[in-house]
DNA sequence: CACGATTATATGTCTAGACATATAAGTCAA
DNA sequence: TTGACTTATATGTCTAGACATATAATCGTG
């Protein structure tokens, strides 16, 4: 396991342009605790005036802090230092075949089993919907050059996306289906550690109690649940990289 | 384990503006592979005609996705989809002992293991660094209501932190010591799984072989390595949350 | 052909406006 | 007092320009 040596090197400092001073300024009055969570930031047209430059150029400044999460902008009232997030993860998993096939390896698809059913109790809270109407639920193997590299466990709720009753899941992986036929406007992800039962272990070719990562995710499409899908990873050669930049 | 209950829920629609709208049309292409790593985006000024608005509308999307590292902008070549991390998250992780107390539980801190010494070579590969400058290597363990929460393996670099010689880890946790004196600029973690051998089962509470979530950070300042460290997790109990707007 | 100078072009930043919209706060009536 | 209505205001989005700047591509020269 060798870490150090793929790791990124931080780049170097550059110029900086105003509206990079002005938000460089207000994070380090945040991070610095000047300004502790609640505290409310000068308004937009303070720092209009503070910096002399348009509006335009502050609102850029204060729109990354928002994005980044280090101030929370609210209508008529200002923007304010937000409480720092606890643990707060935000993932960006494109679907497993364009990132296999994105790094050079040959993607490879198996379905296991694929079966159309009215929603058990189990499936309805599984996808947090309270009417039992039908869904399919999916079980299917993605590899690289031939290696085993995710199990996954689906349940799509056919009532959103009923267009899915006629797609194929042995020609196509439900989740390059669903990114092609139901762009999702929200998801959230759960990320935990079990050990390989004996399924999982077998459809990985990993031993019985070797480790896993495991990913949870939700997706909803406006306010409607589409879809709920468990991956397994063989937890020693998988990894969820992060990077964060702080300047 | 009782996923569904405490889980989210989605947020009602609403009314998509135009820059988002953009948005997210090029990143459904670039997430479902239509547009793979390395593919140039339309000029701002396709996109303009496209979309029949102004450059600082097209602007705003392409700036948003270039700081969600989706894309690469270069002066006069273009717009590119980067080429995914496998997987890539941005993790907020503020210090263990506020995440504890937020959950309005009791924070328990026990330093097992805190030595100062020149860097080993082993030191100075995981701390990304060449010359043998000293270090300070700490091993502790956070609990919450007197249950194991996480223990911790931490390497700090003296030659970028010196005041953390004079820094009492006994009394105060390293990483809220280092968040308080030292902002970073830039961290990268890693996310795993392992199997607990038999000093983290003993530091956890957990069986041997039990399944551990494995995060791995290192943090910059300006280029200059801060610190080095690895957090075991229980994974039946710990979980990783995040969450995603595509909207 | 190799290499330096020039040019064209896409992005980076900024301005001075505009209207939209959510909402805190104030006003008034039941 | 409470609820409904109005108003003021800060942010959200957008425009049609401008100049700056990095750099790919071209051109010219030795």
């Amino acid at each position: 396991m060798s870490l150090a040596s793929d790791r990124a090197k931080p780049r170097a400092t550059e110029k900086p342009t105003l509206y990079k001073r002005i938000r460089l300024d207000i994070e380090t009055r945040i991070l610095t605790g000047e300004w502790p969570p609640g505290h409310r930031i000068p308004f937009e047209h303070e720092l209009m005036a503070r910096y002399r430059c348009s509006r335009m150029t502050v609102n850029k400044a204060l729109s990354e802090l928002a994005q980044a999460d280090l101030i929370e902008r609210r209508r008529r009232a200002g923007s304010f230092v937000r409480r720092p997030q606890h643990m707060s993860a935000v993932l960006k998993i494109a679907d497993i075949r364009a990132e296999i096939t994105a790094l050079g390896r040959a993607y490879g698809y198996q379905l296991i089993d694929c079966r159309r059913r009215t929603a058990t109790s189990a499936d309805r809270a599984r996808l947090g919907v309270s009417t039992a109407g039908k869904v399919i639920a999916i079980a299917c193997r993605h590899s690289a050059d031939d290696v085993p590299f995710a199990v996954e466990d689906r349940l799509i709720d056919l009532s959103t996306v009923p267009e899915a009753a006629t797609a194929d899941f042995a020609r196509e992986p439900p989740g390059s289906w669903l990114l092609h036929h139901v762009p999702w406007t929200e998801a959230e992800h759960t990320i935990s550690a079990v050990v390989a039962d004996d399924r999982t272990a077998e459809a990985l070719d990993i031993a019985v109690g070797a480790p896993c990562l495991v990913i949870d995710r939700y997706t909803w499409r406006s306010a409607r649940t589409v879809t709920a899908v468990r991956l397994h990873y063989p937890g020693e050669t998988h990894r969820l990289v992060a990077r964060f930049k702080g300047g």
